[in-house]
DNA sequence: TATAAGTGATAGTCTGTCTTACCTAATTTG
DNA sequence: CAAATTAGGTAAGACAGACTATCACTTATA
């Protein structure tokens, strides 16, 4: 139906009108509104105003309704009802979907799973899905409440919020067995072919290091997702954010060769703008003071 | 259904977005609220806040509505339809409902009849019913939208709003053959039981001619309908507003024996507080005016 | 009769909506 | 292809309308 809210009285002295008729009196809707009664009888006066028409008598220490306030309130009441419920249902579906993360599957392993554990008992009803893909993997706000990739500090995330996590160096890392203890003669050296950062920077850091990416061996797991492995089973270097390769270093499957200095990675957290949902972003407080631990 | 508004965004808001996703955009929206595209747009962000979702969608030059935005619109636009309908409805039933007009006889013979037929030309589609009653008759503004009443300058008229129309003279009349030409001898003649204004003022009016309420001679035609029509036949004095008289006093079937100095009557229409409808609120303007001129 | 609970009325405060102004993006038109 | 038009985005301030506070008054209830 085609409504026209310029002949139409002010939707506040309808609701006041409404929860006067369900709750009989000024006082009670007052209350069921959060206002003072004094409020209320001025809204009712209002729209008795607008519509030309007693609505409420006065009957004794409280109120009854006219035939044209009976004839209002009840379909009043019925829309008000309807328009809470819709709100209602709204709500509730939201704050019962999960969060859907998109990550890097080496991103999840090293800085977010080990600390899990601690969000769901934070947390125990909601449910983080994680969809593990590859960095330079488009970012789909649409299907993912937030989306967790690596970039250069600088990076241009276009349209949407970007809450950076950790900063994390850059580093250039092989197995113990195929740098040895010292300096290592990095261009005869095989490189795995890592993705987790984006071919562009992987490029880069190879320059950096002093080789040229077009002279150099690479080796390709065939998978993002075994790079890492293939790196710490000596197939190859690995160049690459420290933070993902930081346990190994720590057991010692992975050595550092060295840093490339000047040259940082962010993980971020990116966000569609617009409202966020409860626990979207109870996830993402949790997650930002996650990452600041590393 | 038990609606805790405390808990439900400001219906504005749910106003600004039903509009925008009928329309299909804050532009058009904002031509049919009368107000600015940017006050729409607040108004939604702030309903996306509120339900923790994105309800729009920016699409090249317009919007488009998110899943969640079409799941919250129909359900809004039926309640808002049924708002307005029931509002509409009801100001409509108001508006052509005729005007309930309590009169006195007399008053309504003297003063409104004789120049109703301006009104009828004014407002050909109000519809004005007129109920004769009594003067003294209580006072019902449950059935009538106006009651017309003659009283003394300062009556109480208690709960109800009085609004007057006319001051007119008290006077003492006969029909030329009772009253003879010169000043007549009221004691001795009888007097009509005029009922116009009421027994009380009838009694006071008698006493200020200078005569026993009680020592009179009194005739009473049977019907208050007809006491005018029984002085004009020479049954006896009249004693009331001079008014009321006027026509029969100009074309010479009564003459004015004398005057009450020190009494006046006012004919007021009384009025039930609150609002007033516009056809009541037309006839009563109409009346104020059609009374001045007497 | 006292007390509690409700409505009626009004003046002043204040919150929230709206406007203003300027911007960018996408379409249409000369 | 540039100019014009139409749409939405954002921030600051103005303004209206809703609300509060407080009075008086009425009607139930103990």
């Amino acid at each position: 139906m085609n409504v026209d809210w310029r002949k139409s009285p002010p939707l506040t002295t309808l609701r006041a009108f409404e929860a006067t008729a369900r709750l009989g009196g000024y006082s009670a809707a007052a209350r069921a509104l959060n206002v003072t009664p004094a409020a209320i009888a001025q809204q009712v006066r209002k729209l008795e105003a607008e519509v030309e028409a007693a609505l409420v008598r006065r009957e004794g220490r409280g109120l009854a309704l006219t035939e044209a306030g009976q004839q209002l309130a009840r379909p009043l009441n019925e829309a008000f009802s309807q328009i809470f419920g819709a709100i209602e249902d709204l709500k509730h579906q939201q704050a019962a979907r999960g969060v859907q993360v998109s990550t890097t599957d080496y991103f999840a392993n090293a800085a977010v799973l080990p600390k899990l554990g601690e969000f769901w008992k934070a947390h125990p009803g909601v449910q983080v899905s994680f969809t593990p893909e590859g960095n330079p993997q488009p970012i789909d706000t649409r299907r993912f409440d937030i989306v967790i990739r690596g970039a250069a500090p600088n990076h241009d995330w276009g349209e949407c919020r970007a809450i950076p996590l950790l900063t994390t160096k850059m580093i250039i890392a092989g197995a113990p067995a195929l740098v040895g203890s010292g300096d290592a003669d990095l261009a005869s050296l095989p490189w795995i072919a890592d993705h987790t950062i984006g071919e562009a920077v992987f490029e880069d850091m190879i320059r950096r290091a002093g080789c040229d990416p077009d002279a150099i061996t690479r080796v390709d797991p065939g998978s993002a997702r075994l790079e890492l492995e293939a790196g710490v089973m000596g197939y190859g270097l690995l160049a690459g954010p420290e933070i993902i390769m930081r346990r190994h270093l720590k057991d010692g499957s992975l050595r550092q060769v060295c840093e490339l200095s000047g040259m940082t990675g962010v993980y971020s957290a990116i966000l569609a703008k617009g409202p966020m949902r409860a626990p979207v972003r109870a996830f993402l407080d949790w997650l930002i003071e996650a990452c600041r631990a590393y």
